[in-house]
DNA sequence: CGAAATCAGGACCGTTGCGGTCCCCTTATC
DNA sequence: GATAAGGGGACCGCAACGGTCCTGATTTCG
């Protein structure tokens, strides 16, 4: 499906909970007002961190805060933090080893479809994905709205 | 690694060996002028036999052919027939339970980025991925571009 | 100076999905 | 009727991912 890993969805989340209230946030605060498991939180801000996207600091009082603000951040980049880089197949770049690398008549043939993709994902900032009005609904406000209400009728779907 | 299945590589490699030489071709064939295992380039085939990629012909001499030729086909429709739709997390289309649901703070929010995924990939043709010669870019700031110019610096905003 | 808070970095499993193969049935040609 | 070919599954092993936890290093505060 050209799917990603939860984990980068999970970043986004995190990062774009970075971007708001707080300037510098721990982990288990961000865990708390997102709804996402703490360890999983964790994860992935070491992740991010690792990868020049957040700046940590130890100790108490430590946390995280964004590096770059929420609209210099492409989408691309965090989907290279976590999933690593952007190549939709193992024979891309040339350097590794097909195997049947003779005969194999795509070489280098996903290169630019490779390019098209990464350029889509360069030109969507974490901003672009933050706007909307609502953002966060701590768990709160998602208790306000039902438990398990939503039948999703595919709402949404700008198209 | 936004990785795409190899099955949807070997589907590519079938669909342009399906455009050259004979216009119809059995899979042991098309396995022997690949150098896809066979087993494997007759289950890639049947899958492209159900998406309405390929035609398919039984009995003796019989064998697949291309539906359309390959300039009228968007590696979109390859993806999308051997990964599924197009969609990079579990949350989108709306029809999915996201667990969290009240409180996803993503809800929708990956739309966008799809669609531009989608546009990237539905402007490359197995033509252009068939042809050595030819380096394009992405649809419309490929002409702009000129033939092969893209060294990625990479900026054509989806919207 | 000690205690608490917080990040850093792995190690560790269960599950899932994918890649790959094989089998039997149906269909069409010769 | 014999044979060639696709149709539609079932089946299994493996690797990758999601998710959790533990131990250690670092900083602040009492």
């Amino acid at each position: 499906m050209l799917r990603l890993s939860k984990l980068t969805d999970y970043a986004v989340v995190v990062m774009v909970r970075l971007g708001r209230g707080e300037a510098v946030q721990t982990s288990p605060c961000i865990a708390a007002a997102t709804g996402v498991p703490e360890p999983t939180v964790a994860k992935v801000l070491k992740i991010l961190a690792a990868a020049g996207l957040v700046a940590s600091h130890r100790g108490a009082r430590g946390g995280y805060r964004l590096v770059r603000p929420l609209d210099a951040v492409p989408i691309a980049d965090i989907i290279a933090a976590i999933d690593g880089p952007i190549a939709l197949t193992a024979c891309v770049d040339g350097g590794t080893s097909c195997e049947a690398q003779g005969l194999c008549p795509m070489r280098g043939r996903w290169d630019p479809v490779n390019r098209a993709v990464e350029a889509a994902l360069v030109g969507i900032t974490l901003a672009d994905m933050a706007d909307p009005a609502l953002t966060f609904a701590a768990p709160a406000e998602a208790a306000a709205l039902g438990p398990l209400a939503l039948p999703l009728p595919a709402l949404h779907v700008a198209e």
